[in-house]
DNA sequence: ACTTTGAGTGCACGCACGTTCACTCAAAGT
DNA sequence: ACTTTGAGTGAACGTGCGTGCACTCAAAGT
């Protein structure tokens, strides 16, 4: 056995380097689409040879997968974390909207990703995408369907209000990404913009059902 | 004066290929983004050699801008022409919904150009889309602020709704663009959608407010 | 001490691309 | 009848691409 001291220094080295691919590809996304970025242009940005590319993806599909599965991990993460704060219970909205922008300040490159593949990528990328906005629409219902406000709704309710917030949150994350770097001012604007988007849902969705 | 009798076909051909050319992007377009064809597969598809491209257009990207005008005037022309249609005053939310499916199945090629390059296109065509889109915000507000519930509101509110409603029908036209063929089950689902959003949109406002 | 493994190399290939240039040959202008 | 114009042609170029193949050379396994 030689898993020794700190980790094999084999599979490490490999792991090092199909992170700098995923990096190299993130960072050429964020100024031209996924699918004119070529597998030499991210191999040279990566560091290495073009037919190195292939130890690691067998295609720029798959490298478009991986992205998109980094991408949501990184924001489901987020979410997590924001649920174990309790000021979530007692304001959704505002925490929404605060955790909606920092997320997407923190992690703009992913984000961007999404926004821009969600739509413009591949059939095999834009499929993935697509079903894990589904999983989040389902896992935030879960979230919602246990405020105070709306326990009482039915499930396909709940479901839609959930829907409409992942849109709108889609939409939000879109301007942030699209915000140009240093303006606070931009910002508040988005984030109270979403707040009175979100509020305006929730209100109007309960005066109606009433 | 030779300008007689049916026009001049030495312009009306080349009118043609401009068109073909138009055409032949645009469709191409359906199946992969438009910043990932070539000048020679839109020349191949409309018809002419590679070269002959120049004669109507300086590059690519001057081609893309064309669309995005051509796409638009489409939409702004239903958009008029529904406007004179007097069940609009008597329900804009239906009507609303009624026109925007059937303006996107009608001219399903160019909203789908719109819907993946406004996002995922080159840096020029992005901004011209943008640009279009707060023109169409902006001459949607007039029309709301003649509504009998909405005439009483600020400016700047009913600004604001516009745009709610302008980015829900983004959403909505995207949804119906990835619409498999031949599913009106699937079409009449959208249309509730988007009346129940618009709806939610108007009586959570208008609640919100008062 | 030895073999095996596999991440990364370097070269070579055929292909599609954008763009150039000199050209043709009808219609439009005279 | 003539010249001019300009949309469309066809060959040629240099470039970057994806991919195949034979290779190196340390780390991992024995």
């Amino acid at each position: 056995m030689t898993e020794s001291a700190h980790a094999a220094s084999r599979q490490e080295q490999k792991e090092r380097t199909r992170q700098a691919i995923l990096a190299a590809a993130l960072e050429l996304t964020q100024t031209v689409g996924f699918a004119q970025i070529s597998l030499r242009q991210v191999a040279r940005h990566a560091g290495i040879v073009p037919t190195a590319f292939y130890r690691h993806f067998e295609s720029m599909d798959e490298l478009g997968l991986a992205l998109v599965e980094q991408s949501f991990s990184t924001l489901r993460h987020m979410i997590r974390e924001a649920q174990r704060d309790p000021k979530v219970f007692d304001n959704i909205i505002d925490a929404a909207a605060d955790v909606l922008v920092e997320a997407v300040k923190h992690s703009k490159a992913h984000f961007a990703f999404v926004a821009r593949e969600r739509v413009g990528g591949s059939e095999a990328v834009r499929r993935a995408i697509r079903h894990e906005l589904d999983l989040f629409v389902s896992e935030l219902a879960i979230v919602l369907a246990r405020l105070p406000n709306i326990e009482t709704w039915s499930f396909d309710d709940v479901q839609m209000v959930s829907r409409l917030f992942v849109r709108n949150m889609v939409s939000n994350a879109e301007e942030v990404v699209e915000m140009p770097d240093g303006r606070p001012d931009l910002e508040e604007q988005i984030k109270e913009g979403a707040r009175r988007q979100m509020r305006l849902i929730v209100v109007g969705f309960r005066d109606w059902r009433s």
